[in-house]
DNA sequence: CTGAAAGCGCTTACAG
DNA sequence: CTGAAAGCGCTTACAG
């Protein structure tokens, strides 16, 4: 006796749902794409080879000779997946796409270029059908060839560098300008700025906001409260060390991002300053509200960023031609507490 | 004059590259797939050929035809993305997929078992070579088929029902244990169990752990004491209010669970009662240190848990056919603060 | 309503 | 070292 399929290892194929159905070829596939003109004795006696079998279509194989050639799957490539605004922003991706019937590949680049050309490329091999892209540091003019290949791209959080696409981004310029104002407005003069790395374009955005407010309420200008370059926690706790031993030190502190939220309070509570020095962060964090002060924040909205995103792209994914659009998704300032404290004396 | 490769807008494939280059189809694969036995001379106007053209490797199409069959592609399967211990699972397994070349497919439960067989039937579709499931409430037995099709799976954080396969968990009953014992060290007597939906089996371990404590240390037991099913922050807030209003309120509180943990903390927070009743939680969660009193924890270690099973993944991929595993990873206390408070009186 | 032949982009199994 | 033919699992484009 020869083995059939569900004998051998391998997976049955639709010519094994065909041979013990007893239709064509053509007709199981009929049936698995629920194309019409199929009757309903055959369609059946073919749907029970298929439950028989444990048969499984093959989308790659479907595809290959499909005339447009979808894969159902996109690729994610976020700063890293395990960062809780870059995991909103997949959340949010998934469930649009899941509403699509299409699976999500995601990455991490951890503000590495290189890293983003082989996900680029890891996910074109893959022939991602879109892909959406929180894009690192350098850039992005060698995706001109995967377009061309009829990859549909959004942008997010960042825009794209030497290339157009569509893009999601938050009101950065603006959220920074509404929490350095909002210092100002509870009286401080000498407001600090503590930012990533000027070559994100988003802490670039934020410094121009937060410069707005310093000239236009005429606020103290000192090189010392300006520091950039803070990508992670400990740095940003050093720095904030370093400025709060200042001879002048400021009284309030405008943290462009998260880790460096933290880090700032870290050093406030270990210098015991924190229920007197003022500090909004931007981009709120869970248990803000929890720290004692809890933390006023310029909230973004990852997850409304994502599903925005995910919407476009598959606005283009359907046809969609017109030019190139520009999200701007508004921040809000929460006022929860350390963002309130007015200056000493 | 007809359009070539590039002037369409559809991809370029191997026999565009042929062409331009003037070798044949088998030619270029073997240039593209690295394989030995061409000229250095015929390869390097291969390769020009690539270049100029951009061509892309179809991966699906080069695993139609190839022996192993392998997409070099896995799917995950976790509670929810966008949750810090599925996404630090995420990371680990991501870092481990890449150094092997693997792709990573993501999807999020949400306790849905018509999700779970939803995601396993969407990855499926698409030929993952492997499964990292973290599964919801509700049976695995329906991945035979999917198994028997030679799809490799190992289960994360809870382990599989009805069906047999590699399992990496944190030790949940032992952890559970420690925080309770630790709670009886410091004097309390009265200790109460928060935790979450008694179905989950991470759930009804960690209340094993703590009813084991409560036995041999002759504790406290006190229906009151023990409150199941407390899936949001809301529910453990609401529950910890209701408990602490009792006649004889517990002096220790464990929380099985980290939403559990901050619903609690908030409870305490609104009573005034954060600094006179103890509080040990499962789960580390950010930020734990900065709260006032600073959140002792059992800490499970995701990004561990999520490496073990990548490796065991791609062991099993690699063709191990020992019998499955079982890997527990240790928990480990964290004394910060709430876990060492004294009862009153 | 049903199916046989050709072909999607690539690799296998050969042959030179 | 190089390549022509057949075939992977499916769909297209036809024909009945």
């Amino acid at each position: 006796m020869t083995p059939t399929a569900d004998q051998r290892r391998s997976r049955p194929t639709i010519r094994d749902v065909a041979a013990l159905s007893g239709a064509s070829l053509k007709t199981v596939s009929r049936v698995v794409n629920g194309e019409p003109g199929v009757s309903d004795d055959l369609a059946e006696r073919v749907r029970a080879a298929i439950a028989q079998l444990g048969y499984r279509h093959n989308l790659s194989a479907s595809n290959l000779r499909r005339s447009n050639g979808k894969t159902a799957s996109i690729g994610l490539l976020v700063g890293n997946i395990a960062n809780p605004f870059s995991a909103a922003v997949h959340r949010a991706v998934e469930d649009v796409a899941r509403r699509h019937g299409v699976a999500v590949l995601a990455g991490s680049l951890d503000e590495d270029h290189e890293r983003e050309r082989e996900l680029v490329a890891a996910f074109s091999l893959r022939r991602v059908d879109g892909l959406i892209v929180m894009p690192a540091i350098g850039d992005q003019s060698y995706l001109a060839d995967e377009r061309r290949a009829g990859t549909a791209m959004v942008f997010v959080d960042r825009p794209p560098t030497f290339f157009d696409a569509d893009t999601v981004l938050a009101d950065n310029r603006e959220g920074a300008a509404t929490a350095t104002a909002h210092l100002a407005d509870h009286g401080h003069r000498r407001i600090a700025y503590l930012g990533d790395l000027q070559l994100i374009s988003t802490a670039a955005e934020r410094f121009q906001g937060y410069t707005d407010i310093v000239i236009r309420r005429g606020l103290d200008e000192h090189p010392d409260l300006v520091v950039h370059d803070l990508h992670d926690v400990d740095l940003a706790e050093s720095a904030t060390h370093a400025l709060m031993q200042l001879a002048d030190p400021p009284t309030a502190l405008f943290c462009s991002q998260n880790l460096v939220t933290i880090g700032a309070i870290r050093s406030l509570r270990r210098l015991g300053l924190n229920r007197e020095t003022a500090l909004v962060g931007f981009d709120d964090f869970p248990l803000a509200d929890l720290l004692e002060p809890a933390v006023t924040v310029v909230a973004q909205f990852p997850a409304e960023i994502g599903r925005i995103a995910a919407e476009e792209l598959f606005r283009r994914l359907g046809g969609d031609t017109t030019p190139t659009r520009r999200h701007i998704v508004p921040t809000a300032l929460i006022e929860r507490g350390s963002g309130e404290i007015a200056p000493l004396g």
